[in-house]
RNA sequence: GGAGAGGUGGCAGAGUGGUCGAAUGCAUCGGUCUUGAAAACCGAAGUGUCUUAACGGGCACCGGGGGUUCGAAUCCCCCCUUCUCCGCCA
């Protein structure tokens, strides 16, 4: 969440780059709240002070063997006014609150202005979108051809946007996890975990899914329990409510994980195929670093990231994101776009994040400063190191052959056991 | 799931109604001593929040929430969690 201090001092500021976001944002009517809500504090002090000191008066009469009747009264009524200022006093809190967790984080000032994907910025284009002699079919017509995918089966035991791999597409899809996790360990220096796919909802208020996204998201019924829409949330919270040492970052860490999302809102879209599942497969990439590096560690974690979809050798576009496209709790975004012939289209297949000290607030990420020695929030950052379905997706396209055999790409073929699928 | 015992500062561990933000030990940092180091000795040191130009000061925090009381780490209730035993089980 945003600093109330820095809302406090800066309000033009903050307000100036919201808006940049979404004209409709404004931190205007929790300036008055904080105020009074300040007001309170000290008077609800003032008189804690008071009683703290009497009642200990107290004591000491008594000891004494003196009547203390009169002073026990006062104190009690002293109790009582605390206890009103309180009641007040915590329903600002818990509006202040709500209203922080409610309010996106301010963009950077180097993100791009604009209201929509239109004013997003393409940075870079690698490699050429395939032009072959024959007509690509689609990943998921092709896919059901080989006996790789069974999308009908897989609807019959879930519902809708619920996917069955098998034979070889099951062995594809677990080579390329295999592939991204040896890449961003042996290679980019993060270090593997393995998180729990369910997480409680202070993990999903820490990340920014909650309070504001829950319909995305399932929930069980009986617990406290989500399932995971992205690995993001459980190793961004592996060190939440911690205080870190500035030696150990930055910190590096990747997981894959099945991802979860009810992708309410999107009836329609995307309907065929890989690209909106219910469930997908992800490997994540997550850092913490501090304020001074996270700029350039943003832009090593989307190299790692492009890394892959070189060895790939996938045609793809990187993308800034605009002011007005960035997710909740980003300050600055690049997508990854992979070629995909069926749409005709470049499509996201990796997002990559700086959130600032957004998250790091929320869920209470610090270190301590070498040269200050007191807490500062750490900065976080994530991007998907790749999305798997959807590069399976895009292998299928890009890399089949005019008989509909899929030649596996190079770097893949060892985790696959094999350079092709007839 | 059942029974029992716990949850206190970075760690270990005392404290069962008042002067306790909390003894003590270890670890950490600064200093003295030393050619250097160790040892010894002296000293510093939690987090959050409010206030102040600043120095400083106030308040809160002993797993979380609520209650009793003039006053709660300490008593009561609920929840979470750890350990041990039993049950179940991949």
């Amino acid at each position: 969440m945003l600093d109330i201090k820095q809302i406090r001092e800066n309000p033009d500021k903050i307000n100036e780059l919201l808006k940049r976001r979404n004209p409709e944002l404004s931190i205007d009517e929790i300036i008055e709240v904080d105020k009074e809500r300040r007001e309170l504090q000290v008077k609800a002090d003032n008189l804690r002070s008071q009683r703290k000191n009497s009642s200990q008066e107290i004591g000491k009469l008594k000891k004494e063997g003196q009547n203390t009747d009169e002073l026990q009264e006062k104190v009690r009524q002293t109790g009582e006014e605390i206890k009103a200022i309180e009641e007040k006093e915590n329903e600002l809190n818990e509006k202040q609150k709500n209203f922080l967790l409610n309010i996106p984080n301010a963009p950077d000032e180097s993100t791009p202005p604009g209201t929509d994907e239109s004013a997003n910025v393409i940075l870079k284009t690698r490699g050429k979108p395939s032009q072959k002699p024959f007509e690509i079919k689609p990943h998921w017509d092709i896919g059901l051809e080989k006996g790789l995918l069974d999308f009908e089966r897989g609807v019959k035991i879930s519902e809708s946007r619920f996917t069955i791999y098998k034979g070889e597409g099951a062995r594809l899809e677990r080579a390329l996890i295999n592939f991204f996790l040896d890449i961003h360990t042996k290679q980019h220096g993060y270090t593997e975990y393995m998180p729990p796919y369910l997480v409680n909802s202070a993990s999903m208020t820490g990340t920014g899914q909650l309070p504001k996204f829950r319909e995305d998201m399932y929930k069980c019924e009986e617990e406290d329990l989500f399932l995971i829409p992205t690995a993001e949330v459980p190793l961004t919270n592996i060190y939440s409510d911690e205080i870190l040492k500035e030696e150990d970052l930055p910190l590096y860490m990747t997981a894959y994980t099945p991802c979860f999302r009810r992708e309410a809102g999107s009836a329609g879209k995307d309907t065929r195929g890989l690209i909106r599942q219910h469930q997908f497969n992800k490997v994540e990439l997550v850092k913490f670093c501090t304020p001074q590096t996270s700029a350039e560690e943003h832009e090593k974690l989307t190299g790692d990231a492009e890394k892959i979809l070189e060895l790939l050798e996938l045609p793809y576009k990187r993308v800034e994101l605009c002011t007005g496209d960035l997710g909740f709790s980003a300050k600055k975004c690049y997508d990854l776009e992979v070629w995909m012939p069926s749409s005709q289209a470049y499509r996201e297949i990796s997002s990559c994040s700086n959130f600032g000290d957004y998250q790091a607030r929320r869920a209470s990420i610090r270190y301590r400063s070498k040269e200050t020695n007191k807490p500062e929030f750490a900065h976080t950052i994530n991007g998907s190191g790749l999305a798997v379905g959807r590069t399976f997706a895009a292998i299928l396209e890009n890399c089949q052959q005019e008989d509909g055999s899929i030649v596996i790409p190079s770097a893949l073929q060892p985790y696959f056991a094999g350079d092709k699928i007839k």
